[in-house]
Parts: structure tokens; sequence; C-alpha cells
DNA sequence: GACTTATTAGGACGAGCGTCCTAATTTTGT
DNA sequence: ACAAAATTAGGACGCTCGTCCTAATAAGTC
């Protein structure tokens, strides 16, 4: 896809350490190693170590939306895409339960820092609460749409935190089944309700 | 309680400062600013600043044993305890949303930063853990009571997470609401199965 | 009131940080 | 092949950090 220019691998090798390490606890010399280039030539690419954060998040916005698309792509019902949303947890298992998830855990770091770039950040949570809230409508569910997309991600969170916490893998898959369950009563209980109409 | 001392100055600036700054982003500076004393003194009291930390995640600790040996006094009733629990978002929305929870911030950076107190803060999740699952066995939930107290504090991380990305202390309230419909629910089955037995 | 101990102030230190500058090198276009 | 442009290397800079040291002051003891 993208051509493989430096820029590309320092917003690369930057996305991961920052997600790997925090943001404020990845240096420059740290980047410069991963991508095995000189310190000071950074700054022929980008103008400032929050520079290269924005082009982080602006890379991580523009993968979700393909994702979220893809998903679209992928399944007919909109009972389905949610389920990958949900099982994003499971396919990316190992890392959160070593860093937790990218989003939050950056989300969280930006507010901390009270940095610039922190609304640019929680644009990653509006994609997701958007999408969500679109299927959840799409489902049938029209009047409660936003609120479920709120609480499913707010669960998520809440899985990544505590699975990175306790180092707990197993503990994803079971509230992942769980979410699983709680997905199928929903869209039964939409399919109800639309047969009443 | 105990004594205005120095020490219990440093400790108490140092904790409010690492719950809004993060703590790594917190430096003896600023602590010195808060407390009023020279920098260079921290040293008579504390041998590092992860010797600060370390007291600060006592002291944190310390108030949470206390805070729910009090919830077990104040309430006869396991689900009356649990609903405790469940209103500290309530009680503390605005920091919540100004720098979400201290608990599960404060494990995320630590996480991030790799750092030898990661345990020790962790501790203050089991706490909770350990309350929470002895509250749901005594409600009559002890073949799932710790996925049942899991499940609550997992969702309690995600809305403290949430609340503060979108800076929303209405989203605390709805989901609060909703986490005690819940709890009702959960002590009605409980009700109804032991009967049958 | 002198003496010992506890506490504080303030600055020096070395290291690491983000940033910037310039000279060298590679790539590109003709 | 050569000039122009793009890219890189490497070090200098000013600053802040955590840490440490020492002299000054306050508190406590006999």
């Amino acid at each position: 896809m993208s051509r493989r220019t430096t820029r590309n691998n320092i917003v690369e090798a930057a996305g991961e350490l920052f997600y790997r390490q925090g943001f404020e606890h990845t240096s420059f010399s740290d980047i410069a190693d991963a991508v095995h280039i000189s310190r000071g030539n950074f700054y022929y690419h980008f103008k400032s170590k929050d520079d290269i954060l924005d082009a982080v998040i602006n890379e991580r916005l523009a993968d979700t939306r393909k994702m979220l698309k893809d998903w679209e792509a992928e399944s007919e019902q909109p009972a389905d895409r949610i389920a990958s949303f949900i099982n994003i947890l499971i396919a990316n298992r190992a890392d959160i339960k070593r860093f937790g998830c990218p989003v939050g855990t950056l989300s969280t770091e930006l507010a901390k820092l009270n940095h610039a770039s922190r609304t640019e950040a929680n644009q990653l949570f509006t994609l997701f609460r958007t999408w969500l809230r679109r299927q959840f409508t799409l489902l049938g569910r029209k009047a409660d749409a936003d609120q479920l997309a709120m609480y499913l991600l707010a669960r998520s969170q809440g899985i990544a935190t505590l699975a990175n916490a306790f180092h707990d893998e197993k503990f994803i898959r079971r509230e992942v089944r769980q979410m699983c369950d709680w997905l199928n009563t929903c869209a039964q209980e939409a399919a109800h309700n639309a047969k009443e109409i």
C-alpha cells in the first residue's frame, strides 16, 4: 500500500513504541534505534515530537476507518458486524494483556498530560462509537443505539484495563463470550420488536 | 488521625499530583511547589522518587481497606454494600471526568513504564476484587462470585475511561443507574435460588 | 544555656531530553 | 557526467530531571 519511506518507518515505529511504553516515556533515541536512523534527522520529516504523535494518531484513524469499512463489507447483518468489533479483543488479546487497549491507554495518557492532541486521539473513540451506533440502529434499536454503543465501548475498555492489570487472557475470553451472548439477546429483542410492529 | 508532618504533606501532594498529571509527568519541583518546601530536601524523607510512589500506593491501600471496612459496617445487606461500591462513581464523578479512575490510570501508567511498583499498585484492584467477591458470595452467588466481581470492576473501569475521554458526567449517572438495576436483578435471582433449596 | 539531634534550604552534579544546525552523502533530473 | 535537490549523520545547545552534598536552622535534651 503505502511506500516504505523513512517517514512511514518513523510513524510505524513511533506508533508501536507509544503503545508499548507510552508517549512521554518514548524518547527520540528509542525511535531512532528502532528505525536505525540518526537522532537529529527526525526534524527533516517532522518539526516536533508532537508532530510525530499527530502523524501516529492520523494513521490510526485511517486504519480504523478502513477496518470499520471492511467489517461492513464482510458482513451483511449488523449483529455480525458488532460481533467483529467484540472479537478484536480476542484477536489482540496478547497485546492487550501486555499493553492494554491502544485507544484507551493513549486517551488516558494524553488526558493526564493535558496534551493538545487529546481531542484528536479521542476521535478514535468517536469513530467506534458512531459506527456501533449505526449498527445498532440498523439492528432496529434506533432509540437506544448510542447507549448500546457506549455500553459496549465501555465494557471493552474495562476488560482491556483489567486484563492488563491482572495479566489474564482467560478473562478476556470469558467476557467476550458473555458480550456475544448479550449481543444475541439484543438482536432477538430487536427482531421481536420488529415483528410486533 | 495522622499528624500533619512534612512527610505526610509530601505523600498527600504527590498522590494528588500523580493522579492528576501522572507519575512520570510529575516532577520533584511540582511536589515541592505544592508542599512549599525545598526541592533537595525530599531526600531526608525519601530515598528516591520511586520511594514516594510506594508511600503513595501504601496510603491508598490503607485508605481503601478502611473504606471497604466502613462499607461493611454501614450496611448489613451485601447488596447494599455492593451498591456503595457502584456509587463511588457518582461521588467522584467530577474527578473521574477530569482525571479518570485513580486506580485504573495508575495501573495503566505503571504497566507502560514497566515500573517495579506495578504489582503493588495492582493490589488496589485485588482489594476491590476480593471484597466484591465476598459480598457476592454472601449474596448467595458463591459459584460465580469472582466473575461477578470482575464484571463490576471492569465495567466501572470502562465507564471511568469513557467519561474521561468524552468529558461526560451524564454518562456516568446513566451507567450507574443501569448497574444498580443489574445488581437488583442479581440479588433477586440469588434470593429466588435460595428459596428453591 | 550549651549540646546534640532532627529538619530544612539551596545549589552542584551528571545524565537525558527535545530541538536545532551544518556538513556530508545519496538521489534525482537533464 | 554533472549540477541541483533531497535526505541523512552527528554533534551542539539549553533545559529539566532525579539525585546528592553541605551548610544553616529548628527542636529537643540535660
